[in-house]
DNA sequence: TGTTATAATGAGCGAGCGCTCACTTTCCTA
DNA sequence: TAGGAAAGTGAGCGCTCGCTCATTATAACA
């Protein structure tokens, strides 16, 4: 096939991603190897060098593409959420709906990432980003909350906005494993009732 | 050497662990090398193999007596408290001074083992005994809270504990990628002053 | 339909690594 | 101090895997 449609490029460059991403996921990225991405993305190993230039490279891209984007997914979807609260709680839903029914293979995607980071300097820079991002959407949260003065005005936006990403990494982690005992759903209401007594001003007797 | 004492294999094992871990966690297991390990534990390849018959025999033995001993720690250190709260907020210190002092190593150590667990069933199975140990515990802690009217009744052990060791978790997982502008100091407050908000029982008009 | 540029193929190269084993060294005992 | 048992050595075997490249197949165009 020469000269073929720019869609065709991309759809293959898609399919390859989508090979990667479940072989990384079943044997972690180092055990996985080009031949099976190739065969499970049904094209031959000479031609898969065609669009990556390396295995790593396929790491990379897909901590890009598709880990990177969280922050930026996390701000769009919550962009119409009335006050500080209400916008707080849905990304704790938004949270809880990607790792149950959405994404459940990009929290163990993100586990081979953060393994990978210890050796590979652009794939740690890469989480660091994504963390830090996550972080500072989070903090300008907390912050816009103590501004309107729904949320207690002592509260450290920057500590409390850490423990919710690292919490929420947390999660990711023991879902990942299969860890039992884990009930999502319980947890994001203890989660929820934690947040409202220590943030939440209540304005004299109200609930 | 024939003949010799039993404090001298203890020895050498420790010896070959401490090597094992500094390569695990400088390299992640599969980039880890026999080699460099024997070179490192001061002794030959052949030499090494005769106190552990596999690599991967390596990672788990670390994971068994470095990494499977936090919960009975936590418990036999938080022995003496007086009170839930008291041994709750322990734990709190606890974590922060052996990741930020004790043990500072053990973070990566962990994030290694969790990259591992997703292939190895054994190293699974022991990660999820880890979390499933310090979980119990913690769950006894909010369970005696609740029995003795210290916490808030309607708060759910079970869930609660999960989202502890999570946290604790997360914060590990970040603090071994080394995820500037996490403080881990003003983390500890601000937590502590969220599970104050929402667990403890106010008696009318203490502090 | 003949031409051409490019996509695709897959056997094989070279390097690295876990582990073995024939051999050497060392300490204990009698 | 001689003998033996156990500790220690390290070159190399067998295998895997990332990546290449000479070759083949194919879609667009004249």
């Amino acid at each position: 096939m020469p000269k073929v449609t720019a869609e065709h490029k991309e759809n293959r460059r898609q399919a390859i991603l989508d090979a990667a991403q479940a072989v990384f996921v079943e044997k972690g990225y180092q055990l996985a190897t080009i031949d099976e991405i190739a065969a499970r993305g049904g094209l031959s190993v000479g031609a898969l060098y065609r669009y990556f230039p390396t295995k790593s490279d396929m790491m990379l891209t897909l901590l890009e593409e598709r880990l990177g984007r969280t922050p930026e997914l996390f701000r769009r979807l919550t962009m119409h959420a009335e006050g500080a609260w209400q916008r707080l709680s849905l990304c704790v839903d938004l949270f809880v709906l990607a790792l149950r029914v959405r994404h459940p293979g990009t929290g163990r995607l993100l586990l081979v990432a953060w393994g990978e980071a210890l050796q590979d300097r652009t794939a740690r820079l890469g989480l660091q980003r994504r963390f830090s991002d996550l972080l500072g959407y989070m903090k300008s949260v907390v912050e816009e909350g103590i501004a309107s003065g729904e949320f207690r005005p002592d509260a450290d936006p920057s500590a409390l906005a850490a423990l919710l990403v690292s919490l929420a990494d947390g999660v990711t982690l023991s879902w990942s494993i299969a860890t039992p005992g884990v009930d999502v759903r319980r947890m994001r209401g203890t989660v929820l009732g934690m947040l409202r007594a220590y943030l939440v001003q209540s304005r004299s007797g109200e609930e």
